[in-house]
DNA sequence: GATGAATGAGAGTTCATTCAT
DNA sequence: TATGAATGAACTCTCATTCAT
């Protein structure tokens, strides 16, 4: 169990994420962070050795994190369709929720600092529930990589249009998802 | 007196992109530019008001850019399924070929900076082929932001997955574009 | 007779001053003058070797404009209280007047770049007459020095005043000239 | 933690004046005043929020300060002709030994940027004084403004004339000094 | 003569990081 | 552990000035 105090070190994370949605990450300064977290920019160098340490670490952290959500809201035991309602509509939910998280991933990692980080795509235990379906001849044999493809990318999509224009994303969102159904499903 | 050198503006809008590319837009510091372009710091000055206004400027020059691409590869007289093809494997093309060009647009929009800069979804030309189309009962009657969606997002990670193993790729690419179609024409 | 275009050489003038009223001697910048003067800032190169030298060059035209302005409204025919009512009473009306011109001298007079730039304390015309007055027994026989202080300085106090509370100066002025008289005449 | 030293922004403010005299405000640059004061440009940003609020500090610092030791000598016990006799040496002396002092708040007054720094032109104390000195029938019933005026004012003359000519500037002062007593005590 | 472009030098300021407590 | 002070390096940007037209 680690030593040092795991509130600093949580307050920290979330005022990264904080901070880079509000201010970009070219203005995303260690004393910016650290006044955020309500700590001393010192105090960030108890808990990681180097600002670009720092963003590693917590863009490793939050990438995978999103796969733990979804899987514990998605079963083999599902039907096909149902799978594929939850798994969008939870990532939809998840991007909504956690929109500081989701921004920093995304952001962090088109940057060249997370070059190296190897973050997988779709996590073995999920990757296996995926390859499962199509076994069972649930999911078309396409190659996996489309299959978390389409899964992933056009619910994105439908987020920024939400952000446009309030009204009418709940209806798009359904309508995407019965679209990747029929995509996906054999 | 010297007129403005069209040449220097030029040079400055690819060290833009290119640096952002190899470094990231947090390091992308005026001077480096500068050095990239092979002009003075204070040359940038005599082009934009300030850093953000450059970056401004460019985006909303190369956002758009794209559109103008597809449109001059893409026309209402194609079937419904070269259509798809077209445009995708179009996109995916430019993606690869002005790589700088697409990382920055997609890390910039991502920022705050970004805010305000009104890009179109998809402008009007093209728009109304699609629309078209759809009247022509060729492409499904989706909400038009979905086909957007479905058309640039899967893409996306086509060319991610792409950088990660060269090889499988075009395979990868020709069955997205097949599940695409699917998707979207009658 | 000066070649060049002496618009343009007045233009710079007025705009010097204007903009260290404006925005203080450190904010002058030869851009911003030359854009108040509607000039380009090479061309106020044509005129002056440097900025400094521009400065050094206004200050010694204008440092001695007062006294010539007194010299026009000053006589050695007229009564002692006259003459002292009169000299202040200008005196006051120029720096009103010609605020931008005072305070400029003023500034630069205070520099470090003015050292050496000359300027008579009052010149001998107006010296001169000063001396005669004294002769006549009409002034006290003080140092003529002295005789300029009191002449002076007292009323920029008066200047002073007026801009933080626009009502009483006037009244204020009248009792100065008084006073001033008092200490002065025999 | 270490604790902020006083010494330094003691260093800091002596700097500030001492350059301030030496190059002139224009000149003032925050880079050479940390070199006079022996610490980095960086330092100055842990004392002050920026270059213009240190001279406001400082100025307002400063500014009152003339009062504070004209008070230390002054008394409504004195004389009238003491009372004047002792204020103008005491302000002579104190432009002389002060001159960096001095030369700063004259100069930073006349700034854009001090309007704003509301400076009393004589604190209460002082002010009662000379009131309390009209009302005993010993200085003339001058607007009190009137008698600052010709205390402060020649005297800067005085000084301005004994750094032209060193020798009879002794003589000048207890002059004007005498000039002052006749023109303000009944 | 007059100008806008161009720039090295330097402005004010913030940065990531270390130090002393 | 935790911190505010301290700083060299780097930032964005403006300066006074020169150059080419």
């Amino acid at each position: 169990m680690r030593r040092k105090d795991d509130g600093k070190r949580d307050s920290i994370k979330k005022a990264v994420v904080q901070v880079i949605l509000e201010q970009g990450m070219h203005a995303a300064s260690v004393s910016k962070i650290a006044k955020a977290a309500g700590v001393s920019p010192a105090t960030v160098y108890v808990y990681y050795e180097s600002k670009d340490d720092m963003l590693r670490d917590i863009y490793i952290e939050y990438a995978e994190n999103i796969y733990k959500v979804l899987l514990n809201h998605l079963s083999i035991d599902m039907p096909g369709d149902i799978f594929i309602d939850r798994f969008v509509r939870e990532y939809y939910q998840y991007i909504i929720e956690y929109e500081e998280v989701f921004h920093f991933v995304e952001q962090f990692g088109g940057c060249p600092l997370s070059h190296g980080c190897h973050i997988l795509k779709g996590p073995e235990r999920l990757n296996d529930i995926l390859m499962q379906y199509q076994r069972l001849g649930v999911l078309n044999n396409y190659d996996i990589k489309n299959i978390w493809a389409m899964l992933l990318y056009p619910v994105k999509a439908v987020v920024k249009d939400s952000k446009n224009s309030e009204s009418t994303s709940q209806k798009q969102l359904d309508e995407m998802i019965m679209i990747i159904q029929k995509a996906l499903l054999k």
